[in-house]
DNA sequence: TGTTTGTTTTGACGTAGATCAAACAACTCT
DNA sequence: AGAGTTGTTTGATCTACGTCAAAACAAACA
């Protein structure tokens, strides 16, 4: 029997329960309003004023179509994915609540990825024009803002990274351990938590296939350093999982 | 692999010749400028006041190193890359003229990368609390700052791309094809040029090694897709390389 | 001009991870 | 509850690319 990992994120059923701005929002150290005054946070609400649900499998926005919002993730959880002409994709990121998708449009006028929901999700629109607008009056909210892009270069950078120069095992290790973390900042445990995706999916985050993927989980298991029942991981001896991670000799 | 000592910037050896504005400069149209009207120019120009020289091998700036200017390459060419704690590197970018450098410093006030110069090259410095104020006051040099960030986005989305499911030789075609495409723009030749970095430098950055980039070099040339003379390269059959890039087949 | 040092090419061989295949476990839908 | 569908694990085999090695070449320097 699976062990349920501790969950925030009430089940809101009512229309009523997604009414919650900005400023009432528990993620708002971690997303958009972050460093953000009280009175810029209640301007903010003014701004954010369309959630949307977004059930599993479905796709909140896809490349190519035209770009005049960007979302930030209320509850749930996201995969972005460019697909090739042949139908092969690759995985660019998973994003969690207090995250911000969307941020490719603004290139060239339309998304750039797909951002397709992995469990029943709920999202802050935030529309563009209307941010550019707000960034104009709260200098903070423009740096915030430009802070939060970086940080997505700044994320890429660590992909490419992985992509280019680790081993497989090490791959696996630098994505639980980085799950493991964004989790713990959000109040979840560090070491005990529910994959929610395929491992398909984390392969092609990842640059592998789904049997090397399931491999090195079973080698973690074998050595102790996770306990793994399908989706459901139990990280038993992070140590071990950063030296994977951090050695990245040979 | 060597390692470079850390430089000072070099003394500008003669600063009329370094007294170029934006609306002076030929790269206007692609730089940060671009998009801006005729007075809206004018004002970028007092906040790009300061152009350094940076000498083959030297870097523009390191990571860990504080943030506080972005950087628009006036002349030159550059690698960008992320090293880990044992020494190997992965090139995350070559950057040209008109590109923009440093973006990656704003998520944590230091820079995420080395920026180092492949040939001598010129560089306009752009202090960032600068830019912050003035795109305050030009919603237009706002939004195009936000769109080169998102550009550099995409890009690395591609990248992604290319080490996640290209092959080599595809790879290689999509890194030619880029730059190719990327010299067209600026006036220059697209189907003759001289690469500026070594073949472990592209394999780095392709997530290959260096062998295996010059045998790739290799098998376009016997394919007479390419001539390779060391660094000079000329597409024969740009078509050709463009059938390998995007049949990403099996 | 010759010496050194770094870069590129090419060949021979090894291997991490891909591919193929099969059994099984877990969801979905009726 | 049962049938179909999708996801996971594991084994056997294959291969694209890495590794090692050596020679040719080019650039840097004395």
């Amino acid at each position: 029997m699976k062990i349920e990992a501790p969950r925030l994120r009430p089940a809101p059923v009512d229309i009523n329960a997604l009414k919650t701005a900005c400023s009432d929002c528990n993620l708002r150290e971690i997303c958009l309003p972050a460093g953000l005054s009280h009175d810029e946070i209640d301007q903010l609400d003014e701004l954010v004023y369309t959630r949307i649900k977004v059930r599993r499998g479905d796709a909140l926005y896809r490349a190519g179509t035209s770009f005049n919002a960007i979302y930030a993730i209320r509850s749930g959880f996201f995969k972005s994915r460019v697909t090739t002409r042949d139908g092969r994709e690759q995985v660019t990121g998973f994003s969690m609540a207090g995250e911000i998708l969307g941020m490719d449009g603004i290139a060239h006028g339309e998304y750039n990825c797909d951002a397709v929901a992995l469990e029943d999700s709920e999202i802050c629109t935030i529309p563009y024009a209307h941010l550019e607008l707000l960034a104009h009056d709260l200098p903070s909210l423009q740096h915030h803002f430009h802070k939060v892009m970086s940080r997505e270069i700044v994320r890429e950078n660590g992909v490419m990274m992985l992509l280019g120069v680790m081993r497989a095992e090490e791959r696996l290790a630098a994505f639980l351990l980085n799950l493991s973390q964004r989790l713990n900042v959000r109040g979840f445990s560090a070491v005990e938590f529910n994959l929610r995706m395929t491992r398909e999916e984390i392969g092609s985050y990842l640059g592998m296939k789904l049997e090397t993927v399931s491999r090195a989980f079973s080698k973690f298991h074998t050595d102790q350093i996770i306990e793994v029942d399908q989706k459901h991981i139990r990280i038993v001896d992070i140590d071990s999982l950063r030296k994977i991670y951090a050695h990245h000799s040979h």
